[in-house]
RNA sequence: GGGUCGUUAGCUCAGUUGGCAGAGCAUCGGAUUUUUAAUCCGGUGGCCGCAGGUUCGAAUCCUGCACGACCCA
């Protein structure tokens, strides 16, 4: 760094700024690649700009790798061209970005290269860069300090790449068929609509304690009752809970409301999401997820959710009591002491059931006690018209037809609040009033959007699909 | 919260039984007018994660802590 600053000193004595304005670019890298024939043929002149990566001098000629976001090129230094202008590269170090005017041509070994009649510095770098071959693998500098990953790692670069045209390609698909993308509260007084402790926060000017949200399902369900009959927000939740490979405490999701429809018309449209988006993206129909190949064929199984238990079990689950479920919990090594029957059934169903879908599987029907906001199930008493989608034993989405009777929906809502350790401490009454003021049937729908990524990206860790994923301060950046 | 593993130069990594702190790349100086991880010659660079302990002597053994990864709850 030392050398770096002396460097940065002699520039400005030599009168030139090393931080200046702008760079006027008629092509990038990946354009100049693309037009190069054109271009050698006119020798029209290029105006291009990128970074330094790697730097190959020959005495009184040299050649640099440079990178633009498109892509990469050599640019090619001639003494005999340039004349005491050519001694001035002395100041310039691999990660300086470079303005250069030239000419287009090919190497002997016929890369194409930009010829350099003119050069300025558009920004001096003060640190290395990561190693140029072994690249950047420390994992905790990889997350920390990203900006030297994607300069590291073009694989990063692309995944992140990715996913926002995954999130484009999203927008498209439902914009087309007439959704309206909205925007709901992330600060509130009460949360809900899932199970899950919030981030607390403190507003001053109400004096209020108030809570990052948890989820958008009763915000845009009031929409539903509003009158706007297809709606979806593209929402960062926040979850107070631990981090690991698929938990960040901040993420997307994707909360969709459809009125006059069912939880069979979610599962279509779902279907029909997902499908496209590997189709976009993937260009196949299969994908290679970690070590396993996962196949995207309509329709996705289905699986019911106390059927597929009770098989395992080798019980009835809905009929059993709750001595009959405690026994089976420790029969599978599940920590049942401080848990509601409802999170019993669903510790086992995760262990025993879900664990093994690997091809993406609607589970369908779940127990009407962990559910507290989709409607009965128009066949059984017992049961929710409520599905999960699951992908390599995943969950990646969660959907039903919602529970739009008012009275029902303060009942349950009691009930949960019984079991103060796992969810909701008060109720919506403003989300009940919205219901006693008429929802038309609706569908709904929330999907994990980074676990979607980890999925259709092939990224193993949740951390691979956020730029910025949570981690402990770095107890070396406090002075 | 529990278990396992990791932390050594800017980066990627070696480091034997406890016995002078190492390599490649980067960086600096020199040579080099078509290189591709350029090459050749010569240098600089260390809080061995932090704090204690054992020992004549600790990167190495022990204890605690921090941060991270994976697994479990």
């Amino acid at each position: 760094m030392d050398e770096r600053l002396k460097k940065l000193d002699k520039l400005k004595e030599l009168g030139i700024n090393p931080y200046p304005y702008k760079f006027e670019r008629s092509h990038n890298f990946q354009e100049i690649k693309a037009q190069f024939e054109k271009l050698a043929q006119t020798e029209e002149k290029v105006k291009t700009c990128g970074r330094i990566i790697t730097v190959r001098g020959h005495g009184k000629t040299l050649f640099t790798t440079v990178a633009d976001e498109s892509d990469r090129i050599q640019l090619y230094f001639r003494k005999d061209k340039l004349g005491e202008k050519f001694d001035l590269f002395q100041y310039f170090d691999s990660g300086d970005f470079i303005g250069v005017c030239g000419s287009v041509f090919k190497t002997k070994t016929g890369e194409i290269t930009v010829l350099v009649d003119e050069y300025s510095l558009l920004a001096k770098s003060l640190r290395p860069l990561p190693e140029k071959w072994h690249g950047l693998k420390d994992i905790e500098i990889r997350y920390r300090r990203r900006y030297l990953d994607l300069i590291a790692n073009p694989e990063v670069r692309d995944a992140f790449r990715k996913r926002t045209r995954l999130m484009s390609l999203m927008r498209t698909f439902l914009d087309g068929r007439g959704f309206m993308e909205v925007e709901t509260p992330v600060l509130q007084t009460i949360y809900g609509g899932a199970a899950a402790n919030p981030f607390k926060t403190y507003y001053n000017a109400l004096e209020q304690d108030m809570f990052l949200r948890i989820a958008d399902e009763l915000y845009l369900k009031r929409l539903i009752v509003g009158g706007l009959e297809k709606v979806y927000e593209v929402c960062r939740d926040f979850r107070n809970e631990g981090i690991d490979r698929m938990h960040n405490p901040e993420f997307t999701m994707l909360e969709l409301y459809q009125a006059y429809s069912d939880y069979n018309d979610i599962m279509e449209l779902v279907e029909q999401l997902i499908e496209y988006l590997v189709e976009k993206l993937n260009n196949a129909k299969k994908i290679k997820f970690i070590d396993r190949e996962i196949e995207f064929r309509l329709p996705f199984k289905r699986v019911r959710y106390t059927e597929a238990l009770s098989d395992k079990l080798g019980i009835d689950v809905l009929a059993a009591n709750e001595s009959e479920i405690d026994r089976q919990c420790e029969q599978h090594g599940i920590d049942y002491k401080k848990l509601s029957l409802g999170s019993k059934i669903d510790k086992l169903f995760g262990e025993l059931v879900q664990k093994d879908l690997v091809d993406p599987t609607f589970v369908i029907d779940y127990p009407k006690m962990i559910s507290p906001l989709a409607k009965t199930h128009r066949d059984d008493e017992r049961l929710v018209e409520r599905f999960e989608l699951i992908i390599f034993g995943v969950e990646i989405a969660n959907a039903f037809s919602e529970l739009n009777d008012p009275m029902e929906q303060r009942k349950r809502f009691e009930a949960q609040i019984a079991h103060k350790e796992e969810g909701i401490r008060q109720i919506d009454e403003d989300f009940i009033t919205a219901l006693e003021h008429g929802m038309p049937p609706t569908g709904g729908i929330g999907v994990g959007i980074d676990r979607l990524c980890m999925v259709l990206l092939n990224q193993p860790s949740i951390r691979d699909v956020i730029l910025f994923p949570q981690l402990r301060p770095d107890p070396t950046d406090s002075p």
